[in-house]
DNA sequence: ATGTTATTGTGAAAAAAATAACAGCGTTAA
DNA sequence: TTAACGCTGTTATTTTTTTCACAATAACAT
């Protein structure tokens, strides 16, 4: 029996990464990996791999390493919602059209159900087979849908309000691209995908290696 | 003396962070602020901003809190590099699209010097006053300009190609957002931003709190 | 059969991060 | 002037996360 109670955050984001590289694998016909090689393709340390493999219940081989197909559904079994995630986006902007074009390009357990902007110029396009809608249809599309996860892809002084839109419809999981903290119930999982955050620290440390390069 | 050798990739994130709404309460003429106030703004706790502030070298004051304006500038001087990091992009998909757009509305300490694609129907295509350049002007502009941190927005099956031309030209800071783990040498700092797993883990904790909530 | 090899699975140790706890101290108000 | 208040600065504690280390083991060659 799987224990998916004490699972933390850095496990799963290292899980899904795992399983796009088995992807790969899967598709060029590999058989079989070694924790170290998953560890490679991931950027992390092999007993971190093993020690995750380990959460979810699977058992390798120790000669032949990891079956990729096990694996792989081990891991489809732990992360996906059976059935497949509905997902919807908020914000038909040049952020927004990038986020639908990944998913295009997505494995089909996860899928875009709708897109919604508030621009009314926006509104009846088109990207990638996906039709932006109002936002005023928005409570309706994502309850007939069943769907609880949300993509907020909006400018940071419209991201609260379209975050309590989105609770009040049922949603628990919100991806915030909004340079915003959202303030929501605790029932509701926000991850933020912070890019100024993440460009400062790039700047800060590629500025203190050439420091460390340069003095010593 | 300030010492910058022993900080957490995570520190920096919440100093980033926190300058944030620095910024929003010097815009509102806010004079001082405390600890849990900020802790608020940035989603985490009270002693963690103290312990934060504590590395800067800075000292609030006991009945006043934090000078924001003080803060703020040992921040600036903390985090950012002294006269300026010029970034350059490379991807001028709806995602660099996107990106430019972050950054237009960005302080001036960062600012993207120039923007690439290999797409021969996209050079000298004009966003945001950014003109967008052929890729064979990439090492020179780069050198040229001096520029340390790259922006990688381009599709997985490029990014290692363009992280080894980046590196090659002196960048020794990456931001990915490209689906690949980059290969760099080991004085190249490389952030990701990976958005598929962080869907993932969204679709999975939103999951998980759906059945903690309805079992229990 | 059996020895060899390289890997897994996992408890134990170490490191890192977050939290708690509280002494010390400006400020304010009496 | 002084007492009360509520915050900071910092040490200690706890929790979490990662790494180490090695016994157990499946496959393969001999």
């Amino acid at each position: 029996m799987i224990n998916r109670d004490k699972i933390s955050d850095k496990t799963i984001g290292r899980l899904s990464q795992y399983r796009r590289f088995l992807n790969l694998l899967h598709e060029n016909k590999v058989k079989n990996v070694f924790s170290y090689q998953i560890a490679n393709s991931a950027g992390v340390t092999s007993p971190q791999v093993r020690r995750d493999v380990m959460l979810l219940g699977y058992n390798g081989n120790p000669a032949k390493g990891y079956n990729v197909e096990a694996l792989m559904e081990c891991l489809a079994h732990y992360l996906d919602t059976p059935g497949g995630e509905g997902v919807v986006l908020v914000g038909f902007g040049n952020l927004g059209r990038a986020l639908i074009s990944y998913f295009s390009k997505q494995r089909p357990n996860l899928s875009i159900v709708a897109v919604f902007d508030n621009d009314p110029a926006l509104i009846g396009r088109v990207i990638h087979g996906v039709r932006c809608c109002s936002m005023e249809d928005f409570a309706s599309v994502a309850q007939q849908n069943n769907v609880r996860v949300g993509i907020l892809a909006v400018p940071a002084d419209q991201a609260q309000l379209t975050a309590d839109l989105m609770v009040a419809a049922g949603i628990n999981g919100i991806l915030n691209f909004a340079l915003t903290t959202l303030q929501v119930p605790p029932h509701v999982y926000v991850e933020r995908v912070d890019i100024t955050t993440s460009v400062e620290k790039v700047v800060f440390f590629a500025r203190k290696i050439r420091q460390e390069r340069t003095l010593p």
